[in-house]
DNA sequence: ACCCAGAATGAATGAATATTCATTCTTGAT
DNA sequence: ATCAAGAATGAATATTCATTCATTCTGGGT
């Protein structure tokens, strides 16, 4: 708040506030992922400290230790989140009960995967910096395939249903799915190497190109 | 060299061998870009460290900075290599004077993008090692697209050629070369990612399943 | 009004790491 | 043989960073 001279009336913590918060563990754990997922989007994976996580968070350095144990720890909760936030919506869509249209369901699907959300640029960074990684870690392979295995499941459970809803021949689902996925990976790498000669917009049409050919009854 | 008695008779550096070896610039460069892949693949980027490469290469860790200036140069270096190598042996085939008939030179390009040598999990680690730090380093970005715009471009002629001889109808050759790279970047993901569920060939399917779609008369 | 469980802090610690540079060694020319 | 140029070495340095923990603080319960 601030009064007609234009000084501070009290309340609301300022830059320079030090008041001490205490809040449940919860929150503070997700205060902490959201922080390392700007930090990483901002600077790299291999360039986040725990220090610069922290500040960024607004907190002292001890909390992360404290609420995770190890920065190790830190990092991979952080993938587990953002690998379950973005399977987590597409898995959502793809069982839709409140979509029955399957057309309309694959639409809202590449709306969701290409759209606001999910190309945020920080979300982009923070999965592709994991996957650079991965083939050298494990447990971020295990992670990943883990939720990955279960969306490629219905993804090709959406495939088969449409394929059978439109006699398509000579289709095979679970090839098309896997290319279908390929296809939305790779184009996110595209908008996050290559902004300039990809924009959001081209990457949608492309997308939405590969649907188009392989089911065009559903499809515009 | 070794005597019937088993002792060691000179020449041959053995494993201990401290024997100083002096070899020009260019080569002592290639061996630490060489070095330094070996080890973002076993250890991921973030992990790497100028001890580590310089023994990897078997030379001190004093010489990797008399050939290149710092780390951060280094990991410029290779990371230039490894994309020049890739796009390089693409735009070769794309171009492709020795291979006349258009069909079989999509074919080639695609053997050579999901075949022996590029699919490799150390140059494939490589390479999405430095995309996940690419939002946050605008210096990859700048190589990447480089050398990624002239093999876009490339690409998009040998698709435009391949439409004309097919007299392929409603097909954007700018729009299917983006989907045809995303796809086999995303691919390359998926190799590395989750090997288990998305083996070479199945890759190679996917992809000549997406070529087959576009066109027809062309492949297979 | 008082307590105290446990949340939060941040200075201190020790380990890891990039970089430097005085010194040693190799090689080809003389 | 001798020498100089410059290639190679690795101990030493200075920095950066994750982790610890003694201490302080907060807020709900009594």
């Amino acid at each position: 708040m601030t009064d007609a001279s234009g000084a501070v009336t009290e309340a609301l913590p300022e830059p320079g506030s030090k008041r001490r918060q205490i809040r449940p563990k919860a929150e503070r754990r997700q205060q902490l992922i959201d922080a390392t997922i700007r930090c990483i989007a901002q600077h790299g994976l291999s360039a986040v400290t725990m220090q610069m996580v922290t500040r960024e968070a607004g907190l002292s350095v001890g909390i992360a230790n404290l609420h995770f144990e190890s920065k190790d720890n830190l990092l991979k909760e952080t993938l587990r989140f953002v690998a379950e936030e973005y399977h987590g919506g597409q898995i959502e869509i793809m069982e839709g009960g409140d979509i029955p249209d399957l057309g309309e369901r694959l639409d809202a699907l590449l709306d969701f995967q290409l759209g606001r959300g999910v190309t945020q640029r920080q979300k982009m960074s923070v999965w592709f910096a994991y996957y650079g990684e991965a083939g050298a870690r494990p447990v971020y392979q295990k992670i990943v395939s883990t939720v990955d295995k279960l969306a490629a499941q219905k993804l090709e459970a959406l495939f088969t249903g449409i394929i059978r809803e439109g006699d398509y021949r000579g289709v095979d689902a679970r090839e098309l799915a896997t290319g279908y996925s390929a296809l939305i990976d790779g184009l996110h790498l595209g908008l996050l190497v290559t902004p300039r000669e990809l924009t959001k917009r081209r990457a949608r049409a492309v997308a939405r190109d590969f649907l188009r050919r392989a089911f065009p009854q559903h499809i515009r």
